[in-house]
DNA sequence: GGACATTGAATGCATGTGCATGTAACCTCC
DNA sequence: GGAGGTTACATGCACATGCATTCAATGTCC
C-alpha cells in the first residue's frame, strides 16, 4: 500500500513534467515543427503540381519552357526599354547564368533581341520582338487557364 | 433637349453594360486573372527562396540534396517496411526515374539499402540504415531551422 | 500452357540549372 | 593616368531531372 502510494506520486510528477514541457518547452516546439513541415510539404506539392503542369502544357502548345514564358511575361508587362538582363534575373527566381541562357534561347527563336546599352557598354538590353509579343499573347491564355484550374478556391 | 435626352440615355446604357461586364463578364475575369498571377508569382518566389536556401545549406552542412533529405525524411517518418520505391515517388513530387537515381545516390553513400520484395519480385524495398538515421537526425535540425526562418509568420 | 498486355524499376539521352570562372567595361584611389 | 577592385554578362563544367526506352516479372485471356 505504501509502495502503491509512492508510485502514484511519481506518476503525478511525471504528468506534471510532461505538462510543463507542453506549455513552454520541447513539446510545444515539436508541435510547431510539425506544423512548419506540413506547411512546407503543402508548398512543395502545390508548386510542383502547378509548375509541372504549366511547363508541360506551355511546351506542348507553344514550345516554351516555364522560365521562357515568365521572361516574356515580364518583358511585356513593363514594356519600357531598360537594362533588363540583371533586373530580369532579380525579378525572376533565376540565377544570372540561367537567365543568360534563357535569353539566348529566346533570341535564337527570334522572340527577343539583345541590344547594347550606350551609357554602360557592359549592360545588355532585352527587347521583345513582334513575334515574341504574338507568341506571348497566345501562351498567356494557356498560362491563365492552368493557373485558374489550380489556384481558384 | 430631345437629343440631349437621347445621348444621356445611351450613356446610361453604356454605364450599365460596363457594370454588367464587371459583375459577370470580362472585366471581372481580367481582375481575377491579375490576382491569379499575383498568387502564382508569390508562390514562385516563396518556393524558390526556401528551396534554394534549403538545398544550399543541407548540401554544405550534410552533403545532402533537398530531394535526398526529403526521401530520408519520409523513410524515417513511416518506418514500417513497405514496397517503398513507387510509394516514395508518388508521395514526393519526383518522377520515377529521378527517384530511382536519388535512391541509388543514397545507397552509394550507405544511407539506405535496396531489398527485394518476395511477393512481387519486380518491387524494391528501400530500408534506411543506421548511418541514414543518424545523418537524418542531424540534417533535420538544419531543415527545421531554415523552415522556421522563412515560414514563421 | 502460351501469346500478349501491364507493371516496377533501371538506363540512355537531351536539357535546364547553379557554381566557378573568364572577359570586357567601369570605377576608385593614389 | 595607371593599378587594383568591381560590375555585367557569357561560358565551361558537373549534375539532377523528365521523357522515352528497356528489361524482367506479373497478370490475363484463349
Amino acid at each position: 500500500m505504501h509502495m502503491h502510494s509512492m508510485s502514484m506520486h511519481k506518476f503525478r510528477e511525471h504528468l506534471m513534467q510532461v505538462q510543463l514541457m507542453r506549455v513552454h518547452g520541447r513539446m510545444r516546439g515539436m508541435e510547431s515543427d510539425a506544423a512548419l513541415v506540413d506547411r512546407w510539404r503543402h508548398l512543395l506539392t502545390c508548386y510542383n503540381t502547378i509548375a509541372c503542369d504549366l511547363d508541360r502544357e506551355l511546351h506542348d502548345a507553344h514550345g516554351l519552357s516555364m522560365s521562357e514564358f515568365e521572361a516574356l511575361d515580364r518583358l511585356v508587362q513593363s514594356d519600357c526599354e531598360q537594362r533588363r538582363m540583371q533586373e530580369l534575373a532579380a525579378d525572376m527566381y533565376l540565377s544570372q547564368s540561367a537567365l543568360s541562357r534563357t535569353v539566348a534561347r529566346l533570341e535564337k527563336h527570334g522572340l527577343v533581341t539583345r541590344g547594347l546599352c550606350e551609357s554602360d557598354r557592359r549592360g545588355v538590353f532585352v527587347n521583345i520582338t513582334e513575334a515574341g509579343r504574338t507568341l506571348h499573347g497566345e501562351a498567356r491564355k494557356t498560362h491563365r487557364t492552368i493557373l485558374a484550374r489550380h489556384l481558384t478556391d
